[in-house]
DNA sequence: TGATGCGGCTGATTCGATTCAGCAGTGGTA
DNA sequence: TACCACTGCTGAATCGAATCAGCCGCATCA
């Protein structure tokens, strides 16, 4: 401990943790002392207890990650990534928990982490969306993760999904595409991914003067896009370019696109969303526009230990990941 | 604090803390007392001060889990999800850090994880297979997550993949296969799952009087899945049974096959092993040998925690996840 | 010569719990 | 009546650091 420390080094235990706390200059510490210090540190292999000085300081260089399920997300658990990179590059831990979805074990959590004194918390979900904070972080230094507290003046960190819905058409229209269908449909009511994206894809279009000419119904899985694209291709459905609101989904597509006899990309380009690891198994290779999910995670974390606290969103570019599914002009 | 719970029920600090801690019985508290300090326990909301209480007791109500990239992976991030849940019932929460493989790195979470008196350490590896355990957890209540050091009498939880490969070959065996090409060589020297799966797929089909009638040689990705056995067919290769080494390379298998010609599973049946989302999203679903991810992560915390500390290896069972990739008799 | 300032350090207190040793009061027993 | 056991509770020490207020000695200055 820290008195042995001093002991060894012939000087007070104050003296020896303003040393140790970098305030050896604000306290006037003569060198000499400073030298003999951090000699009896390494001499000793002192290790400082966190505990002792969390009962003082009511900091524990820990942070809390609490979500409903990014663990358990394919892509999504890279948020953790980040969140734990980032923290180290801060000195701190993170402190996880995934309540499932579960309100209830929702509330535990936190209640746990703030027992554990943690210096902030980040409240991360899954799919992007708008929440409502917890009533456990009201007052609480947090940072909200991959979703929005409109009610609420929170930092928050999210995807910038209107960007990447401009750079996915922006790619297609490049390729020549001017007739341009969405397959997918937002499932959730309170998620944001698809109407901002949405948005972007309206809104580049538009700069050619074009519109979406029409859109394929269906959730964001596999099946159903496969299922709503065959009925659609039934129907004498076609297009020059799809954008896929999702990987899964426009394996699904790729899948009934084969069955029509349909090639990609020389009969029609295809661009996603999520940039994820299937996007490179799929062949050819699905151009997508990637969810910079490591990066948000790191942000928020930076966001939650930055010491000038500015409220507000910030979004984080989406770029597209080239693959081969865009016919080359 | 617990003063105030005190004083608010007219009692001393030391009775208040002896209710708090279940001590009552064996303290000899009357029952009135207890029920004045939950009554002003529940007025106040008196929550404890975890660092307080951990500074004297030397413990936190805390693992660490310390992993070279689990969060990053695609399915194993699960044992996340079983760690924390696990966690969760055991009063713990889970402190988390990532390496990203760097052994600077891991040495100085492992390191902060300890001068935060972490209650134990899961050391969890990405891919199955040996480790040397870090330097830093000599000494310190430790639990291996998906791997196993051979030199060290630890407790240790992996999944079981022998017993694996023997449920693989089974349900190909059962569907009428007798002619079974194994696809996939374990690209990693100190992977354990490639010749465990290996092995019980050779004893599965020794119970047959058969063996292994082939390997086609390649690493565990979707492109060498696809390039390997587009080679192996085009030499003329055929099988009536494939197991794959994981559900990636079964994807390329797929695409292999489906260039081919071949149709499965009516020309060949396939099983392959992961039991990940990606074996949901083919078409046929392809059949698979789940990694029980959730469950090893809940189970090495489980083991961390126990109070009676049997080291030793816990297997834990693969079950088959049937699909439409192999022919029903 | 006495007041002042400053460099360099330390004693004592504090954070909020846990826990050991022990103390009144009561009833039973020899 | 003296002793003991038991019930029900408490005072004080303790964990390991952080930090405030202040002390001592020496140089400077009016």
């Amino acid at each position: 401990m820290l008195a042995d420390v001093a002991a060894e080094a012939g000087v007070s235990a104050t003296t020896a943790s303003y040393i140790l706390n970098g305030r050896a200059d604000e306290m006037r510490i003569a060198p000499a002392t400073v030298t003999k210090v951090q000699a009896a540190v390494a001499d000793l292999g002192y290790r400082p207890n966190r505990s002792a000085r969390s009962l003082r300081t009511r900091r524990t260089a820990t942070v809390g990650l609490v979500s409903d399920q990014i663990a358990g997300e394919q892509y999504g658990s890279s948020m953790l990534t980040g969140a734990s990179l980032a923290a180290r590059e801060l000195d701190h831990l993170v402190v996880m928990g995934e309540s499932g979805g579960d309100p209830e074990l929702e509330r535990l959590l936190i209640e746990e982490m703030l027992e554990r004194d943690v210096d902030g918390v980040v409240y991360a979900t899954r799919t992007a969306r708008t929440v409502h904070l917890p009533e456990g972080l009201r007052g609480v230094r947090s940072v909200l993760l991959n979703c929005e507290d409109p009610d609420e003046r929170l930092p928050s960190v999210v995807p910038d999904d209107e960007g990447g819905g401009r750079a996915a058409v922006a790619t297609l229209l490049a390729a020549g595409a001017r007739d341009v269908w969405v397959v997918g449909e937002d499932p959730v009511p309170e998620a944001t991914a698809g109407p901002r994206r949405m948005a972007g894809i309206r809104a580049e279009l538009a700069t050619h003067d074009l519109d979406v000419a029409g859109l394929v119904r269906c959730d964001w899985s596999v099946t159903e896009g496969f299922e709503a694209t065959s009925r659609w291709l039934a129907d004498g459905g076609r297009a020059d370019g799809l954008v896929c609101m999702n990987d899964r989904l426009a394996m699904g597509v790729y899948q009934a696109l084969a069955e029509h006899g349909l090639r990609v990309p020389d009969d029609v380009s295809v661009v996603s969303f999520d940039g994820s690891a299937l996007a490179g198994w799929l062949r050819p290779v699905l151009t997508s526009v990637e969810l910079p999910f490591t990066e948000l995670g790191a942000l928020a974390v930076r966001r939650l230990l930055d010491p000038d606290d500015h409220v507000g969103t910030d979004s984080v570019p989406m770029r597209v990941r080239p693959g081969g599914s865009v016919r080359p002009v």
